[in-house]
RNA sequence: GCGGUCGUAGCUCAGCUGGAUAGAGCACCAGACUACGAAUCUGGGGGUCAGGGGUUCGAAUCCCUUCGACCGCGCCA
């Protein structure tokens, strides 16, 4: 176990500034503002000079002559007001960079967490998958695998939208385009190309005529409360529209434990719905049945969750909420200690609803809810991304678009790479690196041109790097050169180093924030970092073999490092490009 | 109307539990391949952090306000 580089420096201050007879709970290092600062600095002096009525600079001095006892500085100085600036020992650099390259985990420091459940909120399976669908499946992933990173065991639940209206909608447009059929075998006659045709006019006849919607929401309740021929049609349109969107989803590279839904809720909603009324939780508001979540702290009070709508129908309230008390009695989830929902930030009401009701009906007590929300993937024009049609934008066509592109890209000519593996490779690598590299609250503007430029920030550049370091030890297994132990010399050995020891606490501050775009910042820094290495020293042609040896095993520690980052990124790496 | 998110370089975005001269990528300009792979690297220009006020030794960051954008607000999911 390697304690991260940052965690140490934080020990030394705190214990400095105790020394000094001062508090220690604000004290805390963050990287230096500008390079000539040093590696890190400690701005708590000024804070604590307030607190204390004294002189910042007298504190900060104080400290510093403590700190400069510890051999993992090699300079500390106190500057301006009171600001610390720590340079670290290349000594110290050093002895940590050996042993995370000796570590198995590259110093990523386990979790005891208890196990994590994440639901992506699944597609709506009256459709196929839109761009919409694209960060919560890229998102859930590199989430699930930054917990395994640790040692979290995770469970991954797509939790199909398969239980509702649309659902109803659907039905009732299948059996009114094949009336030669009888109810309970239509399903079974329907191609996903006539679903995804029938679907958007239905929606829009339901909208516009009364009986057709009238017609939808009796087949729903029909299909809710158990009726065959419903529930066949549906289990038939329902495998269908799966079958399809598991292209996609595998194509990504998305895992799932679980392909439950909504549906697997019903036999609980069941069981829930009249015991919550008996026990006076969920009552009739307007002949409709709901549960109050509104606090007093609220600065407007959340409106009623609503368990039953006033036709008896579930909504997606109700199997939420049923949905966690499955799982809080399902012995194979039993121990997990959260439930991370992977879901548009647009349903953040939804959510907070359901997770309020949960806690006030006792479901799931002592698990932690939360919803994980995103920003919206936005076209050039800043709006919700579209065709050029101006239609919804299809996730396959939109990662077909981004795999051939990538394919006109290829500089390559070595007849051993298989050009479609890796335009695969490098197209899903723009896309998935346009998306987790931005904050996850915030929108994107989705730039198939721009990701797919493969320069300056995105997932080709950090592919080429890892690629390039891959080529360098490859050539040196094949002259039978070994590394030794890193040592660093030249300024940019030295950078490369600190930017690979970054790698645990960018770990900690994504699975903090849920913020894969940590790791993605850290990649791009060891890229960076390589690049200029690799520019500025030679590692087979060092000037030395001793230099060469340990440049040699400077490069592994990037690699993995990079790679790692990589995979938790849901990002290949290609052997050459 | 109420609630929420947001407004940072020409473009796309970081930085937001207050710290030094506000950063990165792209684009633009100037350089570096007889060189471990140039999908690379080096250097440069480019800012009223939407406007205004306040708190503070110090504000892109916290508070108030104006303007603008997006999202949500009980029987869609």
């Amino acid at each position: 176990m390697v304690d991260s580089v940052m965690g140490r420096v934080d020990d030394l201050l705190r214990q400095a500034f105790a020394a000094a007879g001062l508090p220690t709970e604000a004290v805390r290092s963050v990287p230096a503002s500008k390079p000539e600062f040093g590696d890190f600095q400690c701005n708590a002096a000024m804070a604590l000079g307030k607190a204390a009525k004294r002189n910042p600079r007298d504190i900060a001095a104080a400290v510093a002559e403590i700190l400069r006892a510890s051999p993992e500085f090699a300079a500390v100085d106190v500057a301006g007001p009171g600001f610390l600036n720590l340079r670290l020992a290349d000594a110290f650099v050093t002895a940590r960079a050996r042993a995370q390259a000796a570590s198995p985990d590259l110093g990523i420091v386990r979790r005891d967490d208890p196990p994590v459940l994440i639901d992506f909120g699944g597609p709506n399976v009256a459709k196929p998958l839109h761009v919409g669908h694209l960060r919560s499946l890229v998102i859930g992933e590199a989430l699930s695998r930054i917990f395994a990173a640790q040692g979290v065991a995770v469970t991954t639940d797509i939790h199909l939208g398969d239980w509702g209206l649309q659902m109803g909608m659907l039905i009732a447009a299948i059996r009114r385009a094949h009336p030669e059929r009888a109810p309970g075998t239509v399903g079974e006659a329907v191609t996903v190309d006539e679903m995804q045709r029938l679907y958007p006019e239905a929606s829009a006849a339901c909208k516009a005529e009364p009986e057709r919607m009238a017609e939808a929401r009796a087949l729903t309740a029909a299909l809710q409360s158990g009726d065959p021929q419903a529930f066949a049609d549906w289990s038939a349109l329902r495998a269908t529209s799966l079958a399809d969107q598991r292209h996609d989803i595998d194509r990504l590279g998305t895992r799932f434990d679980l392909f439950l839904g909504e549906s697997d809720a019903q036999a609980i909603v069941d069981t829930l719905v009249p015991n919550l009324v008996a026990r006076g939780l969920a009552y009739e508001s307007d002949g409709a049945l709901v549960i109050d979540v509104a606090e007093g702290s609220d600065a407007k009070p959340l409106p009623p969750l609503i368990l039953a709508k006033s036709d008896g129908a579930a909504t997606y309230g109700t199997t939420d909420l049923a949905t966690i008390a499955g799982r809080a009695t399902d012995p194979a989830l039993a121990r997990c200690g959260r439930y991370v929902y992977v879901v548009d930030e647009r349903q953040s009401l939804h959510f907070n609803q359901v997770f309020r009701a949960a806690r006030r009906c006792g479901i799931a007590p002592g698990v932690d809810l939360v919803h994980v929300g995103f920003g919206t993937v936005n076209g050039v024009d800043g709006k919700p991304y579209r065709t050029r049609e101006g239609g919804v934008a299809r996730l396959r066509d939109l990662l077909a678009e981004a795999v051939d592109k990538a394919r006109g890209r290829i500089e390559t000519d070595d007849p051993a790479i298989d050009r479609d593996v890796l335009a695969e490779q490098v197209g899903l690598a723009a896309v998935k690196w346009a998306d987790l590299s931005t904050l996850r609250l915030s929108g994107y503007s989705f730039n198939l041109d721009r990701m797919m430029s493969f320069e300056g920030n995105t997932g080709p550049y950090i592919q080429y790097a890892c690629v390039r370091i891959g080529a360098i030890g490859a050539k040196a297994d094949a002259a039978g050169l070994r590394p030794s132990a890193i040592a660093l010399g030249h300024p940019a050995e030295r950078a490369l180093a600190m930017a690979c020891l970054r790698l645990p606490v960018a770990v900690a501050a994504a699975t903090a924030g849920y913020a894969p775009n940590e790791i993605a910042d850290l990649a791009f820094a060891v890229a960076q970092a390589f690049s200029r290495f690799y520019a500025e020293c030679p590692v087979l042609n060092a000037e030395d073999e001793e230099a060469r040896a340990a440049r040699l095993a400077l490069c592994g520690l990037a690699h993995a490092v990079l790679s790692k980052a990589l995979w938790m990124l849901g990002i290949a790496v290609p052997q050459r490009m």
